[in-house]
DNA sequence: TACAATTCAATTGCACACAATTGAATTGTG
DNA sequence: CACAATTCAATTGTGTGCAATTGAATTGTA
């Protein structure tokens, strides 16, 4: 009588969702680097200039809600990026607690080069489309559930 | 005519797969916390131990690669657990570049306490079966991609 | 209108991640 | 055997993430 499972069974990484998951996450970032590289970005500060390519303005409040991240991540990146030059931080004039990270000329035309990385990192996944739609589908749905809170 | 879609829209988040998978990853971590917590354990600490759970006995390059993680960041979590009395660190006798990790009895007893941990979860996902099974099935597919390099 | 509660971004402290380098140990090769 | 190449873990330096706290600004309420 073969008795391979146990009580155990549920500690083995290979039966966790969680792992591959953040496994996966992490390899994919590395896959954007050298592509990041070039226009001289990380990857969170990738997606924080396409939020800024999208809106032209926004809050830290805001920022952090479509990003998932808090200002403990974002007010020290936000001023590296200022540093930079691709963007400006000002106070609300309404309300001066807010602060508005606005995108400036040279990040404006970052855009220009960016806009070649989608398609360059697209040649890099052995996913089909059906399984990218699905895998976007589900990965929303559980995003879906945090935002609810 | 309507014209809302422009060579820009690649760079759009939402048009992106890495992004849900980056921040889907944080956030089921971010779920964790609360039960690692009650065993003091990071979630990066957790999947060292279901290693060392599954094979009682494994060195530092083995670990790595079936974490995706380096010496960089496993060296110092790797003395963090020493310290905390769960696993030793020994070089290895027959080839004293590799670093041999093995769990101890303190570290065999925290299995008691994790094996409740993932039951505790799965109550808090909002997938169905078919999609967890889906998610987990695309997400090693392309780290299987990654493995092959 | 006072003032308590709330809402912001910033700060602090800790724990990863990871690229790049280092230095010791081992292996391959002439 | 010598010694160059390789393979390890450790180290260094940078950049997140995030919980918790702080302090200023605003809002709600007695």
């Amino acid at each position: 009588m073969i008795m391979d499972d146990s009580k155990y069974d549920v500690l083995k990484i290979e039966n966790q969702l969680c792992f591959p998951l953040y496994a996966c996450s992490r390899e994919i970032v590395k896959r954007y680097k050298p592509f990041l590289d070039q226009i001289d970005l990380t990857y969170t500060q990738y997606i924080v200039m396409m939020v800024l390519w999208e809106e032209k303005s926004v809050n830290v409040k805001e920022l952090g809600a479509r990003l998932y991240l808090d200002s403990g991540t974002l007010t020290p990146l936000l001023k590296k990026l200022e540093s930079k030059g691709l963007l400006t931080r000002t106070r609300s004039d309404k309300d001066e607690r807010n602060l508005i990270v606005t995108l400036t000329e040279a990040g404006e035309q970052l855009k220009e080069q960016a806009v070649e990385i989608p398609m360059q990192i697209a040649g890099c996944t052995n996913l089909t489309a059906e399984e990218g739609v699905m895998l976007y589908r589900i990965l929303y749905k559980m995003l879906g559930q945090s935002a609810e809170k």
